[in-house]
DNA sequence: TGTTCCAATGTAAGCGCTTACATTAGCCGT
DNA sequence: ACGGCTAATGTAAGCGCTTACATTGGAACA
């Protein structure tokens, strides 16, 4: 593999010269500067990257911890993440912890953070979701330049990208009021997981501002996955309890819900209407299209992506940091799911 | 940030015990042994890959380039294979080039192989469909340590994991023909993508040993997208083709394809029967279960890592490398979105 | 006691870049 | 003609590791 020092000997210059002329080209005369790019073509030299990072000590790489890539929650904010990264510049690597909705195993996720702090990432960007806060804080304190994606973290003022998961349940609540619901039934996502937990608050908060109790026995967990959902919609069914409705927490249980109904010969919407969340590409497609509400996965992509940018620029004024907290609104997207009772 | 060196000071023994203590522990005292890696856990030594990668001229990383995470096609490969590669002590890095399905652009490609490149990655596994088997060839000649998953490149004897696409279109004609159907339609992908082209031979010689035609007008690009799907059976339907049943390349465009019907009031299965291909996630909460054609993506995944970490072994005996080319073949899965004609 | 040998450790070069600092050469004004 | 200035280039140290080679101090043996 050529060197750089290859190219500086072919051209007849210095290393140093040819290093400017890829990074500092003003630096160098032009009738040099153009004589060694026609080498560095010509050889096919590419730079080493590793090399380049520890003379820098600096890898303009952004590392990305999330749990896996078969969920179309964390692939739409890769996919987004990465593409403007790509875009200014700096390269991303992810690491996965490897767990599945359900479960979190902390130690995966050590290994996984290690992971990225020995390969010297400027800055974080934490997508797979800590349970405990308490390892959270102590990873971040051992490496500062980290934003925090899409989990409720305010008691520090730490880097923080947000989605107000209470106002979603409060909006799910809201709609399916109006709609005249009021007996629901909720398909929640794992215990753990803040976002689901938080969902669920909103959800009851709203029923209650109206004088409507949830039961209970109305209330089940499904994974955040399909099988999840097609399980607990099951067990709904065999239940004593009475909905006219189901919000689930997220459009995959949704969609598994949805064809335990119809196995079990319950029309949707006639018989019980459906709120998903997400509005997953899958809601346009489900039989009725999902009613859904919408997390602005792009911008808050984007957001997270600038911030982590940013943060790796250390000698940057910290003034030009954006505001460390930054919150998103969730939006509801209606569909045929929902049936308007009388 | 600390260093080796600092571990090497504070336990008072020279930079090469502490390095070997990590990498070769059988070389080095217990008792300082134990002394230094109590240093190490002390002070939150986590040992700069960067500068090992340097040091060692390997990166112990392996490459990978796909178009984009928004496919469970690509993810499933990725979730499979980065495991993999992290079970086995190996980083993943992987770059996207962003091209959607139907379109293909070439420079992005470039662009993310040099970025590989620059990152001096040790092998290099190729998703993404490289149209021009000219372009395909001069990278692997720029850089030899890469296999190729799932697109057929025969000619030369290069490293290859591959699908039998061919096989899937047979079988898929085989199992309508058996089911009594005789009218089909066919919704293809891109039209430069090699898979899918093969799809539709293997489909079109099966029809034709059976001595069935498959007119041109039974055929519709859906580009591999839900919406393609969509767009592409409301073509169907307001033509004049003549067919009771539909082979869908993929199973987002079946899905897509599905709801079309669905608007339109053809009720599958009784008035249309579907075939789907790759059997995901989705294929088991369609209405109906989507009858599909199942890649085996994980053994293919781990088939690829397993190479992709012996080509980055090049001091191995050559004669340790599997056979070059390691072939999967197609597997039916049947559920209920077929019905049997009389 | 004097060799020999080996296990444990240290020394220092080198991986391929960047960049502060040194050097050179051409230009200006006086 | 000469000092001073600047633009262009070169020199070499250093980024944090690994490892070939050198060194040391016993243990083993005659």
């Amino acid at each position: 593999m050529t060197k750089l020092q290859d190219v500086a000997e072919i051209a007849g210059v210095s290393t140093a010269t040819v290093s400017r002329t890829m990074n500092n080209p003003e630096l160098v005369d032009p009738a040099t500067r153009s004589k060694v790019e026609k080498v560095i073509h010509s050889v096919g030299y590419t730079r080493n990257e590793t090399a380049r990072s520890l003379a820098l000590s600096s890898t303009r790489t952004i590392g990305i911890l999330a749990d896996t890539f078969s969920s179309p929650y964390f692939t739409t904010i890769l996919d987004e993440t990465i593409k403007f990264l790509q875009r200014h510049n700096y390269f991303a690597i992810v690491e996965i912890t490897g767990n599945l909705p359900g479960q979190i195993d902390e130690h995966k996720q050590q290994l996984a953070w290690q992971s990225l702090i020995s390969r010297r990432v400027d800055a974080i960007i934490i997508l797979s979701v800590i349970a405990e806060t308490a390892l959270l804080d102590s990873l971040i304190k051992e490496f500062p330049a980290s934003v925090v994606m899409s989990q409720a973290f305010d008691k520090n003022n730490l880097p923080c990208i947000t989605f107000d998961d209470r106002a979603s349940g409060r909006i799910a609540a809201q709609y399916l009021l109006e709609k005249g619901h009021t007996q629901i039934a909720m398909l929640t996502g794992p215990e753990r997981k803040v976002d689901s937990s938080e969902r669920t608050l909103g959800f009851i908060e709203e029923l209650a501002k109206h004088g409507i109790e949830l039961p209970t026995l109305n209330l089940c967990s499904g994974n955040y996955t399909i099988l999840g959902g097609q399980k607990a919609m099951q067990t709904l069914l065999d239940s004593s309890a009475k909905f006219t409705a189901v919000f689930a927490q997220n459009d995959h249980m949704a969609l598994g819900a949805i064809t335990t109904c119809h196995k079990a010969g319950v029309e949707i919407p006639n018989d019980l209407s459906f709120v998903g969340h997400d509005d997953s590409e899958f809601a346009r497609v489900s039989l009725p299209n999902l009613t859904s509400i919408r997390q602005p996965l792009k911008n808050m992509s984007q957001a997270a992506a600038t911030f982590a940018m940013n943060l790796s620029k250390k000698n940057l004024n910290e003034a030009l940091l954006p505001e460390p907290q930054i919150h998103f609104q969730p939006e509801l997207v209606e569909r045929d799911s929902v049936k308007e009772l009388c």
